[in-house]
DNA sequence: CTAGGGTTAG
């Protein structure tokens, strides 16, 4: 009876199976052995993370619990969203009770401890529990050690990381690389270097996190060097060095060392999976991104959270809502609030305002907490899609149902809200009444708004808000100048044009990308020619003409270029937009009836907004546009955007 | 029956 429990509680996957094995204990008396309570609250707190509540509940009712109880109460408190429960079981261990002396705690103790300290980042905290692992003899203990050097580099203090190092008798390879990492942390990179030329001894750990080191500082180099100076790659090499791509933007890189894993004969891991899922989501890579999924299905990794949550977000980001919320719907794993959130910023991006509310209700209704970052996406969602009611309503909510303190992003949002439906005044008073103050996003926002409602005044102000923080970016100029153009201020235009030129600052290329046969091509406005390009510009050629002749298009060049020059070197150079070249490309490329997919790094300009929802009417065929705010779904002449931008 | 260092999603 006894092994059989035991076997059937390693078994169970969810609360609800707990539930049985928990009544049937209950009612054979075995829940009062020790041995069998300890593991039922391991089960609860460690193996099935989501069921702390339970494992407290539990462990409540135990009259009186051992070291090894308490120690997988603190265990699962640090790895869940409270770390400070940790401690607040730790006091409760110590206290002297009237029934019961004090538990001592012992080296796994104050390893799950300084884990919760780490994992929240409170160095005060981290310091006095280091005070009481001395006071108990334990902050010598090889383990402990290695923790506290790992809990002082996580909240900042890399010097005391060293000092703990420094300190010990007998350092093993662990300890040598959690003081590596330490390093890394502090973005100390020579120091890191030196420790790892020192090393007296190294593992596959040693090598996999030098690796990592690099790329979280963003040199690429010496990842590439690092990767292939390695002896042993083990599934962490790998998978490390998909993430080091996809965060560093090298996508095609992360495409073709995908292929190589396959190749070498090795299965990815789920952290390949959603790395090179989050590539294809960056890059826009459907077809691509599509391949991935089949496999997710077919190797069995759809039971992983984080994979299901990455399709979500692949499937939003190339365009493709339905099927993100088909993942959502259908998905096996757990629904967490990274799924709910994705899906909610999927709607978003796509301007559907009052769906991303209804999942944002639905999300509440299964028992899950939005926090900071799930209104993010539903507040940029409501300005996208001029819900300024409902936008009102969740801010309000956020502040007083959730208790959420609004960041300066939630504030942008509010700004766009009010900015974007008109009411210029109103998102001025509102970044006044911010209790942060304005950052250059925040101006950018409505400036942007000044621009879409031509108010050349307010636009002056916010440039000049903009120059006192010394943050401007070409875009802001690019703005500036079109607001000035609509208006007919050509003097403005050129003024702006030239102290442009003065401080050198340059417009930002833009590029479009399309993926077509699962390569990705991207296309640079004013770019040299080449055989790809010289198709493209043919097509487009074709297409200028028939969208002339049948679709009556006249350029829009005013408030699209900077230049005040002659009409036909304007249009020429809004021809060569690169989101033109690429949709051309894929009209000469692609079989008739599929849908074009873009991606664009800036905003589309209004111009070739306007050739779009053309191109949909005339040739009857689907555009999609991601630029670099929403997408931009382009059907039988007209824009899912409704023009709203 | 529990540990420490390396890779994952909004």
């Amino acid at each position: 009876m006894n092994q059989l429990c035991l076997y059937l509680l390693n078994q169970c996957k969810t609360l609800r199976t707990v539930d049985h094995i928990h009544a049937c204990l209950l009612k054979t008396g075995l829940l009062s052995d020790p041995y069998i309570f300890g593991k039922l609250l391991h089960h609860c707190s460690v193996t099935i993370s989501y069921s702390l509540d339970y494992a407290t509940r539990l462990f409540l009712h135990y009259p009186k619990p051992n070291v090894f109880m308490y120690n997988t109460l603190i265990r699962g408190f640090s790895e869940s969203p409270r770390p400070q429960n940790s401690i607040t079981t730790f006091i409760e261990m110590r206290r002297e009770s009237s029934l019961f002396s004090s538990v001592p705690p012992d080296s796994f103790t104050f390893a799950f401890l300084l884990k919760a300290a780490a994992n929240y980042g409170s160095l005060m905290t981290g310091m006095q529990l280091h005070c009481q692992a001395l006071i108990h003899g334990l902050d010598r203990h090889l383990f402990v050690g290695t923790t506290l050097i790992s809990m002082y580099g996580e909240c900042g203090r890399v010097d005391f990381s060293m000092k703990v190092f420094d300190e010990m008798l007998e350092p093993n390879v662990v300890a040598w690389n959690a003081a590596v990492t330490a390093c890394f942390r502090g973005g100390d990179l020579e120091s890191s270097e030196r420790l790892f030329e020192s090393m007296p001894f190294k593992d596959s750990t040693s090598w996999n996190l030098m690796l990592a080191g690099y790329a979280k500082a963003g040199e690429m180099e010496m990842v590439r060097k690092v990767f292939s100076e390695m002896e042993v790659k083990d599934d962490v090499s790998w998978s490390s060095m998909i993430t080091a791509l996809t965060q560093n933007g090298c996508f095609d890189e992360v495409f073709s060392v995908f292929m190589d894993l396959q190749r070498l004969g090795l299965r990815p891991n789920e952290v390949s999976l959603t790395g090179v899922l989050s590539a294809c989501a960056q890059a826009g890579a459907f077809e691509f991104g599509r391949v991935v999924h089949g496999f997710v299905e077919k190797s069995g990794f759809s039971w992983i959270i984080s994979v299901n949550n990455t399709l979500i977000d692949m499937y939003s980001k190339c365009g493709n809502v339905a099927m993100a919320r088909l993942v959502l719907e259908t998905m096996p794993a757990m629904k967490n609030i990274v799924s709910w959130t994705s899906m909610i910023a999927g709607l978003a991006m796509h301007g559907h305002g009052d769906e991303a509310i209804q999942l944002l209700n639905e999300m509440e209704e299964s028992g899950i907490e939005p926090d900071r970052i799930t209104f993010v996406p539903v507040l940029y969602a409501c300005s996208h899609a001029g819900l300024i009611e409902q936008g009102h309503e969740c801010f309000s909510k956020m502040k007083n149902v959730y208790n959420i303190e609004p960041s300066i992003e939630h504030y942008g949002c509010m700004v766009d809200l009010y900015g974007r439906a008109g009411d210029l005044r109103k998102a001025y008073e509102f970044i006044c009444q911010m209790p942060v103050p304005p950052n250059d996003i925040i101006w950018r926002t409505l400036l942007g708004a000044c621009s879409i409602h031509g108010n050349v005044e307010l636009a002056e102000q916010v440039k000049e808000r903009l120059s006192e923080l010394c943050l401007t970016d070409s875009g802001d100029y690019v703005l500036l100048s079109n607001i000035y153009a609509v208006a007919g201020k050509w003097n403005n235009v050129e003024t702006v044009r030239r102290s442009m030129t003065n401080q050198r600052i340059k417009k930002t290329p833009g590029w479009s990308m399309i993926e077509v046969d699962k390569i990705m091509y991207r296309f640079v406005a004013g770019e040299k020619q080449n055989n790809i390009t010289k198709e493209a510009y043919d097509k487009l050629r074709e297409i200028m003409l028939k969208l002339k002749v049948e679709g009556g298009y006249v350029p829009e060049v005013v408030g699209s270029v900077l230049h005040d020059v002659e009409d036909e070197e304007k249009e020429d150079s809004v021809t060569k937009h690169s989101e033109k070249l690429a949709v051309a490309f894929g009209m000469a490329r692609l079989c008739k009836g599929r849908v074009i997919r873009i991606v664009k790094n800036l905003r589309i300009c209004r111009d070739c907004h306007t050739v779009m929802k053309l191109i949909s009417k005339v040739y009857q065929s689907e555009i999609v546009v991601r630029d670099r705010s929403r997408f931009h779904s382009f059907k039988d002449g007209s824009c899912s955007c409704r023009d709203y931008w």
